[in-house]
DNA sequence: TGCATGCATCTTGTCGACAAGTTGCACGCA
DNA sequence: TGCGTGCAACTTGTCGACAAGATGCATGCA
């Protein structure tokens, strides 16, 4: 995945201040991805064994996903991956609602053929994963396609804001959004971008505000169904990943 | 500066964690007060002699600083204080207002009297600053008072994104907003403010966005105007800063 | 047997030092 | 005299080690 040749073995020297990046992203995959669970540790000294280098970058990694609010570090105790805060839902959708609605309506007023062009791949992606049932890379690519949207917009915050939104919420998504994976939400999510993207490219700020506020509504009110299901079965977080075992081996 | 006895000659350590928290607090405050003007080269060695701790700290709190947007560090090379850039202004202006209309709005129906309570005191700190003619605290206690706004809207993504825009605005403000400290303008601000109380308290949510909409409206034309009238005159950052020199003592 | 106290262990926070990359200057050559 | 090359100084990135705070267990006492 890194170098062509040799990785495990001969660990090559990461040129200079790559292995910062290197720990950050795959760290910030791993969250998002649930791989590491809301409330996994994260030992300095088992991630620079793990990643063969200093505590240095380690903590330099860890900081900077603290600041995006990924993980939380405990004063002189240990970092551990944040918790998914339920009380803070509604808080959330209201934000998440909002980012929708503006970064679609911005990129009807301001998409250059080029961002049209970055969308529909971004689309076709996403229709490719619900024709093949991979509901994680439907997430994956369900959010790079609203980031591109986003990105037409060409407003930094709101792009900024909204990633970071959609990345919190991808791990609340990979326990509700598709947990069990409906056939025809996901087709209705197609026939609505599709719908989107057409707006989009006809500059219609206002049916772009609509589109996204109803299809943001959907969402949350699919999600919350599922958590008003499932008040009684508390947390069955360590079944919706493979390789949550590790976690509580430290324990 | 810092403490009252000793500073200097009797080095109290900072009880574990505070060393970061405080490098972090001053150089933030440094930097929105343009004390540390756009483009200042922030040398690790030197503020680690200056802070009297060591280099780690100092990184750490770099890192930090550079996850806000406030610093920008160059690879292999040294940090700097981010530039403000002009091309962007429109955008930032753009998601300026919408987050002043969106916590004010929010404000409106979810206030509770202590809300109203903490909002009333800033007012009052702003109406201190303006009888006083103080610009650089009616800056300060401005953004408190639209922090606390934001904050009895209770929407914690929305009221950080409006801080972070305050703060990297708290820059740009300093450079134009009571430049010329017209007197009618903040006595202006401080009518629109107590609109803005009210309508919060009557919980009317749709005047309180058209209320902060005309005052971020009328601040962005504000700005704009001295932008347009500046543009001749570009970039006289050294001159409204008193210890700016000690930037170009490396250069 | 239950609870408070002290200790061993663990993890983080900080430090000084070394290595790598960059910048600017001086030198030498055309 | 102008320009390319090499060197020296400087800054950052990384490392290993030590100190401080926290946790949990064992021990001793009521």
């Amino acid at each position: 995945m890194r170098s062509s040749k040799t990785d495990m073995t001969a660990p090559v020297r990461p040129a200079r201040g790559a292995g910062v990046q290197t720990v950050y992203e795959q760290l910030r995959k791993a969250i998002v991805d649930l791989e590491l669970p809301p409330g996994s540790p994260l030992d300095e000294v088992r991630l620079s064994q793990q990643f063969a280098m200093s505590r240095t970058p380690i903590r330099e990694a860890l900081v900077r996903l603290a600041a995006d609010g990924l993980v939380m570090t405990l004063p002189n105790r240990n970092t551990i991956v944040s918790p998914i805060d339920f009380e803070n839902l509604p808080v959330y959708f209201e934000a998440l609602s909002l980012m929708y609605r503006v970064t679609t309506r911005t990129a009807a007023s301001r998409r250059t053929p080029a961002d049209l062009k970055t969308i529909r791949r971004h689309q076709a992606a996403y229709v490719e994963a619900v024709v093949q049932s991979d509901a994680k890379a439907m997430i994956a690519h369900n959010r790079d396609f609203h980031v591109a949207v986003a990105e037409a917009g060409g407003n930094r915050y709101f792009t900024s804001l909204f990633s970071r939104l959609l990345d919190e919420g991808r791990r609340l998504l990979r326990l509700y959004y598709y947990a069990p994976l409906e056939d025809h939400l996901p087709r209705k999510y197609v026939d609505e971008h599709e719908a989107m993207i057409q707006a989009i490219e006809n500059g219609d700020s206002e049916l772009c505000d609509q589109l996204a506020a109803s299809h943001a509504a959907q969402i949350v009110r699919q999600i919350q169904s599922y958590l008003a299901r499932d008040v009684t079965a508390p947390m069955r977080l360590e079944d919706l990943t493979s390789n949550s075992r590790r976690v509580f081996q430290g324990s």
